[in-house]
DNA sequence: TAACTAAGTCTTGAAATGGGACTGAGTCAA
DNA sequence: TTGACTCAGTCCCATTTCAAGACTTAGTTA
């Protein structure tokens, strides 16, 4: 299977793996959630090929997980934003911070901290059920085809 | 930067992507939560390249995704299960899903439907904060590094 | 005029992947 | 006891993707 073929997939995960599921994208996105903006410091920070940089970029834009907007004139520069639809990657980038943390933490504990502003605390991600609230444990969970498709 | 540089990156995203980040292990996964054992059936669900597969599955036992264990002696056959270790990528692998329910399913929905056998009902996954149990909003995260490490 | 910046593009060698043939241990049916 | 079959790989080759870094372009600042 190709990448490209992926998408095309009866498949949520493949679908979502079409956008963000290669080598670099995710750590695009998390210098992202960090508010990073700019094409230089992406390449500066991550390290990644200029030419591999350009090209996720642009597919993310495509996919409308970023948004590419002009913050001067003369020189032209840009500046790439998540938008909704990427800051809705937020619980699947935390599910995978969370599960490093768990069981690839140093002696010191996990290299960044978490602050709900919120409710001012420190914390971490929860996945529960949105009918009843509890938190989800897999083995309590049966699936089926969706009739209807 | 390689792939096994990304393991010794402080980055607690970083290192989990060392471990599931490159374009076959999640579906890997997704084969496993859907109670996928055997290689052959892998390969066949996948249309993966044998050599690939071979590979993708001794890194995850490596790392105790997948535990590797002989069902049958004569002749040996083996089976690979999700370990607790594995169980808990459950959090980011539905993350995943849900967002590709969200801004890929077709006209009909979703192409698979989740029940929680807890409460009965069908669902999906909402992130919530492990302090106060709020739904979690990006916007609404402060980060820092921590100070001990 | 020279140096600098942001945002790319281009080139080249190395690594990963796709597709498929081949292998080996053992089973089963005729 | 031979031939077909199954599972779980291994091996090979052509194609694709990536890493690293030099080069480009438009405009700015000293």
């Amino acid at each position: 299977m190709r990448w490209n073929e992926l998408r095309s997939e009866k498949c949520s995960l493949a679908r979502t793996l079409s956008v963000i599921g290669d080598r670099w994208t995710l750590l695009v996105l998390r210098e992202a959630f960090l508010r990073v903006r700019r094409f230089e410091d992406f390449q500066k920070n991550l390290g990644i090929a200029r030419r591999v940089l350009t090209e996720r970029l642009a597919h993310l834009v495509e996919e409308g997980v970023l948004e590419k907007r002009a913050y001067q004139e003369r020189p032209v520069r840009h500046e790439y934003r998540l938008t909704q639809k990427g800051l809705d990657l937020y619980p699947a980038l935390m599910a995978m911070v969370n599960w490093g943390d768990r069981h690839y933490a140093d002696a010191e504990g996990p290299p960044l901290v978490h602050t709900h502003t919120s409710c001012g605390h420190d914390f971490h991600t929860v996945t529960t059920c949105s009918e009843c609230g509890e938190v989800v444990d897999p083995r309590a969970v049966r699936v089926r085809p969706n009739v209807a498709s």
